[in-house]
DNA sequence: GCCAACGTTGGC
DNA sequence: GCCAACGTTGGC
């Protein structure tokens, strides 16, 4: 952002990183689906993020926690940005919400593809012993958030760290 | 499995 | 609008 380079309309992409619990989804079911729909959020900041902020080509660290050891363990690629998360619509899917109706969705989502393994995962406790990663979302104490910013130098600080 | 931290709900 | 109760997250 802020230089005079023309990217197709947009100044620069976004980074993110993106929670999964890998009994949930992880990132080898991603690379075996290569597109997902990354339904299911019920936050609302994250889904603030999800509908206002995730666009076409930004950046995604994919991060399985609840695990040990809990890391980041590849990257994917927004391919559609926020639309509403159909769900929470009908009693037969995994997280219904009834308050969410087509005419008023309070739920969103994006679709992703998968990108590159790291070639090592980046875990929890290598990302707390990097100094250049200590404002990080993710390292804040008690920040549960699944869906969260991340600045470039941080996103290029863990891609160099998982490269072997 | 424990439990601290957090978000959400709902009574008042 | 307060806040106690509850459910969930997620590291350890």
């Amino acid at each position: 952002m802020g230089d005079t380079g023309y990217d197709g309309g947009r100044m620069s992409v976004n980074y993110w990183l993106f929670k999964s619990e890998p009994t949930a989804y992880s990132y080898d079911h991603l690379v075996e689906d290569y597109i997902a729909e990354w339904d299911g959020v019920r936050n609302f900041q994250a889904r603030n993020f999800l509908r206002d902020n995730i666009k076409v080509n930004d950046l995604v660290l994919f991060y399985h926690s609840n695990v040990k050891p809990s890391a980041v363990i590849g990257t994917a690629i927004v391919i559609r940005e926020g639309y509403p998360d159909h769900t929470a619509w009908g009693t037969d899917s995994d997280h219904p919400d009834p308050r969410s109706t087509v005419e008023n969705p309070i739920w969103y989502m994006v679709d992703i593809k998968a990108g590159q393994y790291l070639n090592k995962p980046v875990t929890l406790q290598a990302m707390h012993n990097n100094p250049a990663l200590k404002d990080m979302v993710l390292l804040r104490k008690g920040m549960r958030l699944s869906i969260q910013p991340v600045t470039q130098e941080q996103f290029e600080a863990i891609c160099d760290m998982g490269s072997v």
